[in-house]
DNA sequence: CAGCCTTTGAAGTTT
DNA sequence: AAACTTCAAAGGCTG
């Protein structure tokens, strides 16, 4: 794996996601006996991302970025164009379910033997109708699709693409069977046993079970399934979601759903193209249904919270084949929408904690604002006890600075705290130690959204009932001497 | 019914 | 360049 041993020095801000690694206690076990070094996943974080940009011909962020300009109009092309497509090929198909082809098998040329690890590392990526996955996406995708190159890609795609050997084309890359889909071998068919088995992937039977008959899917009929999830090579992809909304309520509305003639049949909709999964959103995907049923919760945010502690709570080796994964999305994502960015897609959602933090007189803001509201140097004072000038952790917190010492050493007594003269605390910084997990605190926890000043005047009622979900799952799981982690850090 | 919650990471924008 | 923001998924919940 070159990307392991390129030593680029290059560590991408990982220090803090390795500190905040490292302070799992549970994890402290694992860590000495893994071959991994912390440095070693930081470099294959970076790595990672290098080489999906470094890697690639010299241009391909570059080509992204130069189509950036003209790019509004391409989209609209784009989009158009897919809606034309759209139109066209809509014969049907695609209207009772989405094509989603929710394994893939993913032989790894970047690590050793083609896999990350043994089988348990073969991942296969579910994506169910409402969001397939990419790359399982690629399972549909004849060799036609991408030999020599898809029409909307510039042809010296191949160039400017992965620096890859040129005959890894996608359907190569992947694997795909010779012939497309339509010949696929049943044992990479619609809900069949994957290749690469997941060996604790609980959710697999969940997702699986919960899409429609296998009958209902147009699998192999690629050239039938262009719709608003397709790409304008009659490509269909997950990114793809018509801009009616979110798309989960358009999975469970439209492709989920049987019946919707009538919703089909209105305005073609604009298709959006939607982010590629980063390596902890394929790691939600794929483990969210083992949660779900572990820990008899269904509400998203706890299980989010449980899922991010696992999340911290996995080998380096686990978390870095999902990295790998994360880092075909991007690729693969770059090969089908080029033109695309991230930027799209920004303001599609409205952020009122936009409106909220605008108000927030007391945000302390950045490390910046919070100097220069204690009178202190912007270049030489630290924003409080923490001693970072990076950034204040009392800000992470979403407190005020509290004590922050000047260069001279003196201490500058903080302003208010938001509420009540306390400072919200940081979860994963109970007040007081803990007994039960004093390993867990993270001597610099990763700054996270809901580090930040939030206005906790009363709680929320969906606090609450998330409250009581989590507990009510932590009862359930202590009835069943369960032992699974369903643990949540104690908040606010 | 849009948006919130909640997580991490990628990529965007702002300072 | 660092800091900050937005969006990816998910589904219950709120106003």
């Amino acid at each position: 794996m070159p990307q392991l041993s390129s030593g680029g020095g290059d560590d991408l801000g990982a220090n803090d996601e390795m500190i905040s690694f490292k302070d799992e206690g549970d994890q402290d076990e694992k860590i000495q006996e893994n071959a991994f070094t912390e440095r070693d996943l930081a470099d294959l974080k970076s790595s990672l991302v290098n080489e999906s940009e470094t890697n690639q011909s010299p241009n391909a962020a570059a080509v992204r970025r130069g189509q950036q300009n003209e790019h509004r109009g391409y989209q609209e092309k784009h989009r158009e164009h897919l809606d034309g497509v759209s139109k066209h090929q809509d014969g049907g198909m695609y209207k009772t379910a989405y094509p989603g082809y929710p394994f893939l098998m993913l032989p790894d040329p970047y690590i050793p033997n083609g896999s990350m690890s043994p089988s348990s590392n073969k991942v296969s990526v579910v994506q169910q109708s409402h969001g397939m996955h990419p790359l399982t996406s690629l399972l549909p995708y004849s060799n036609d699709h991408f030999n020599p190159s898809p029409p909307h890609l510039p042809t010296d795609m191949s160039q400017k693409g992965v620096h890859r050997p040129q005959s890894q084309d996608i359907s190569g890359f992947y694997s795909l069977p010779q012939g497309g889909v339509g010949q696929m071998p049943p044992s990479m068919g619609w809900q069949s046993q994957p290749v690469y088995p997941l060996s604790s992937c609980g959710f697999r039977q969940p997702y699986s079970s919960s899409l429609p008959n296998s009958s209902s899917y147009p699998r192999f009929s690629h050239s039938l399934m262009l719709g608003p999830g397709m790409h304008s090579t009659g490509i269909p992809h997950p990114a793809i979601v018509p801009p009616s909304g979110k798309q989960d309520h358009y999975d469970r509305n439209v492709y989920a759903k049987p019946h919707q003639e009538p919703k089909r049949e209105k305005e073609p909709k604009k298709p959006v193209i939607k982010k590629p999964l980063n390596a902890f959103m394929l790691y939600m995907k794929e483990m969210r249904a083992k949660v779900i049923a572990e820990c008899t919760l269904k509400e998203s945010a706890a299980i989010n919270q449980i899922l991010g502690r696992r999340w911290h709570a996995l080998t380096r080796e686990e978390q870095a084949k999902y990295y790998e994964l994360a880092r075909k999305e991007r690729q693969l994502h770059m090969q089908l929408y080029p033109s695309w960015s991230a930027r799209d897609n920004y303001g599609k959602k409205k952020r009122r904690k936009r409106e909220k933090q605008q108000d927030s007189t007391t945000d302390p803001g950045s490390p910046k604002k919070c100097r220069a509201r204690f009178g202190l140097n912007q270049q030489t004072d630290w924003c409080g006890p923490c001693r970072r000038k990076k950034k204040c952790i009392r800000y992470l917190q979403g407190g005020w600075c509290a004590s922050p010492t000047s260069s001279d050493g003196s201490a500058i007594d903080s302003p208010p705290s938001p509420v009540d003269g306390v400072p919200p605390q940081h979860p994963s910084l109970p007040s007081s130690p803990s007994p039960a997990s004093p390993s867990h605190i993270p001597l610099h926890p990763k700054p996270s959204k809901q580090h930040t000043p939030r206005i906790l005047s009363k709680p929320k009622t969906t606090e609450l009932s998330l409250k009581a979900l989590i507990e009510s799952s932590q009862q359930h799981d202590n009835l069943h001497h369960h032992h699974h982690d369903c643990t949540l850090p104690k908040s606010h």
